[in-house]
This record gives structure tokens, C-alpha cells and sequence, in this order.
DNA sequence: GCCAACGTTGGC
DNA sequence: GCCAACGTTGGC
């Protein structure tokens, strides 16, 4: 089992939007960076545990658990012309670019702000915290995300 | 809105 | 393969 965490800027799509979801569950396409994209390819596996993460949000903050429900294949939105993340190096035969599709555990009770996770010594190492962090699909530490859970007063 | 820290592109 | 120019991310 292994631990992620996913940046969404919730004016685009927010973990309410999520939850809104019939049966909670999503795509999660337009992830346009190789690093981001290789995790969701090669690593992610179906009841692996996301961090859900608000970035450019006030404030910026972990806000809930999902879960992957389905493993990689082709973001379809990557040859559509109209969509804003439409690549024209990808195609249907040969795609370029890769989701996922997650479904929502658990929304926090709080959401946990960047401000609060500075102060946690068990999350110091987190790629979210690293200065400059730009990598919107990261792996997560089981120590990281445990952490994270106490701090959410949430069980699973 | 600013800007530092990236990642990507493309000329050479 | 180098690297300058450019575009993007995301905290503040």
C-alpha cells in the first residue's frame, strides 16, 4: 500500500466538488508534468491512500483522504481541442498523458493548513513542504500520512 | 499581484 | 547537448 498526496486548486476543482460527485469518484486528467504523470502511470495502485491538497487556496491545506479506485490509463481530455489541457502530441493511439480516477474516504472535520503542517517535526522531509515544491501527484511517507491523520482527528 | 523556483522549448 | 528565453506553479 502505498501513500500520495494530489494538488487541486479548488477554484478549478475542490474537494467539494468531489463529494459531490455521483458515488464520490473522479478522473483526475489534466495532470501535464512527467514526473506527476510517471507516479500516476507506474506507481499507483487501486486502494493506494491520497492526501487531497487545495493549493492556491487561503489558506493552502490538506482537507481530506481519498482513494484510488481505478488504476492509469489514457486522459482522454489530452486530444480533445476544446479542453484547456489539450496536448497535440497525444493522441488516442499513441497518449501521451494518464489519470487515475480517486473516490472520497473521508473529508476532514478541519482542513489542515500549511501554517500547521510547518509546525509537525514528522512531516519536516514532506516533498509538500520542500521550498519551490511544484510536483502535483507526490509520494507520501506512511509516518507522513499517519501524522497527518492524528492531526485530522481522523481514523479510517 | 509579486516573484522565486521550477519545467519546457527551441535555436545553435 | 547547452542554455537562454519563456511559461507555469503556488506561497505569500
Amino acid at each position: 500500500m502505498n501513500y500520495w498526496l494530489m494538488k487541486t486548486e479548488p477554484e478549478s476543482y475542490s474537494i467539494d466538488d468531489l463529494a459531490h460527485e455521483k458515488k464520490k469518484t473522479t478522473f483526475w486528467s489534466g495532470v501535464r508534468n512527467y514526473q506527476a504523470r510517471n507516479f500516476m502511470r507506474d506507481d499507483m495502485k487501486k486502494g493506494d491512500l491520497v492526501l487531497f491538497y487545495h493549493s492556491n487556496a487561503d489558506p493552502p491545506a490538506i482537507v481530506g483522504i481519498a482513494e484510488v479506485v481505478k488504476e492509469s490509463y489514457p486522459d482522454h481530455t489530452s486530444w480533445d481541442e476544446n479542453d484547456h489541457h489539450y496536448d497535440p502530441k497525444s493522441t488516442p493511439e499513441n497518449p501521451r498523458w494518464f489519470m487515475v480516477d480517486i473516490k472520497l474516504k473521508k473529508k476532514f472535520p478541519e482542513a489542515l493548513g500549511r501554517d500547521q503542517l510547518t509546525c509537525v517535526k514528522a512531516l519536516a522531509d514532506m516533498e509538500l513542504m520542500r521550498k519551490g515544491s511544484r510536483l502535483s501527484v507526490q509520494p507520501v511517507r506512511k509516518k507522513e500520512f499517519d501524522a497527518i491523520l492524528k492531526l485530522a482527528s481522523v481514523t479510517l
